[in-house]
DNA sequence: CGTGTACTTGAGTGGGCTCAAGCAGGGTGG
DNA sequence: CCACCCTGCTTGAGCCCACTCAAGTACACG
């Protein structure tokens, strides 16, 4: 458990500029007219987080929702063990945290894998600005709906039944493939196993053997990047279970 | 796998009248004002489904959404093997299927557990009802966020990593808890098994030595019933993990 | 009475967990 | 600059739980 994950610190990058962020149509706030937008953003910044640095605290009353620009956002659970299970994963377009719908505290923590690029909201703001908008209303029901699909494929696919680690790895590989190209974003061991339920030396283990046979190989020279590449045919040949 | 999941056979039971439903508060349409609802039920049909029967097939255009209002449904998908996972359980006041906002067709099917009763809402009034009342939107978005909670539950505390089937069961048994008494919600073997990606003889033997510690037992004398007493203490004490 | 479904129980085996030790890389401080 | 530590990765050995296969029981249904 690295101690870093517990640190709340994070570096402000300066006011955002929504108006001109080319993300706008992907975002959240897509459906909303430009004029108000631009009403809407002096309350936003923009932030960069470091890897491990904690967004938002499980059980901690939600002050603001970050929309992810760049990087990914594991939400974990921890047990009263002391061990991880990471429940969702955000990456570039997602929302965290979206829950005060439901309850105003977070059933889990956000932590940054890898340096994430986020624009912050205050969630007074937000839920404000949610209420005078029907539309972005519809975006965020859209996207709840996708976090719940996604959630029910992990269910049904990732930690199904009597499944080897072998399956579940490389369908694990294969969602965390980015842009329909071979390259797959890097997760840890240890944060495979927390995805899957499985101890990361069995996670080691199969890695090594792919590595061993040339369905994987480390993208870049240097050891600390945070992608693959991955022989995706012979991954979904192993993930459709042998 | 029964074969009766595959009958689209069902009960319809007359038309609705929503303005004088007793659960109206609780279901999807609370935020409504009570004149629209009435302008608006005539287009909705009582159903009464008989167990194992498929509301929704994966894969087809979603028609029509279902308010549930008694006994419970499971929302399954199959696997290329022919092996049933369950990814979640709708139970009263819940609502199938609403992915109709993410996609057209449905990703799992829903089939009866048990006798269900349920309002029968065509898909068109439904989406054309939802864009005319932004109440109902927060409601859905409500109900969406309940459903990816729970989800996540699922994910961290049911299928969690090295956790032995007892502790697995015991926590399912717990989480089909109705109303705070100590009934529980019954399932067969092989429906639990499907929940926690088990194989339903290890949730026979669980659920075997359970009834003879007394930690269960069968309620009312006929072995159907669908429903179990259980002692929370000790089955929260066996879910702490031992 | 026969059939089909669900449940039960047993025996054997194998995969993954656990414990443990060794290794590599990066950061820190002297 | 080097020693040190800390974190993450690797690899091994042994054991146990749960899967698998299989057979037998109970019950509902026609």
């Amino acid at each position: 458990m690295p101690k870093a994950a517990y640190l709340q610190q994070s570096v402000r990058n300066g006011r955002s500029n929504c108006c001109a962020c080319a993300l706008r149509h992907e975002m959240v706030f897509s459906e909303v007219a430009l004029d108000d937008v631009s009403g809407f953003h002096h309350h936003v910044d923009d932030y960069v987080f470091p890897a491990g640095v904690l967004l938002q605290g499980a059980g901690r009353p939600a002050e603001a929702v970050y929309c992810i620009k760049r990087g990914a956002v594991k939400l974990v659970k921890y047990d009263p063990n002391g061990g991880q299970r990471i429940v969702r994963l955000l990456k570039k377009g997602d929302v965290a945290d979206l829950q005060w719908t439901v309850s105003a505290v977070a059933q889990h923590a956000a932590v940054a894998v890898g340096e994430v690029h986020a624009c912050r909201i205050p969630m007074p703001f937000f839920t404000d600005f949610a209420r005078r908008h029907p539309k972005l209303q519809l975006r965020l029901l859209q996207k709840s709906q996708e976090a719940l699909r996604e959630a029910e494929l992990w269910l049904a696919q990732l930690l199904g039944g009597a499944l080897s680690v072998r399956v579940k790895t490389a369908r694990l590989l294969l969602r965390l493939r980015q842009d329909d190209g071979d390259r797959l974003y890097r997760l840890s061991n240890e944060e495979m196993g927390a995805i899957l339920g499985v101890a990361h030396e069995s996670v080691s283990r199969v890695v090594a053997e792919f590595l061993r046979l040339g369905i994987l190989a480390r993208a870049g020279a240097d050891a600390g990047s945070r992608h693959l590449r991955g022989d995706i045919a012979a991954l979904e040949d192993i993930a459709m279970n042998s």
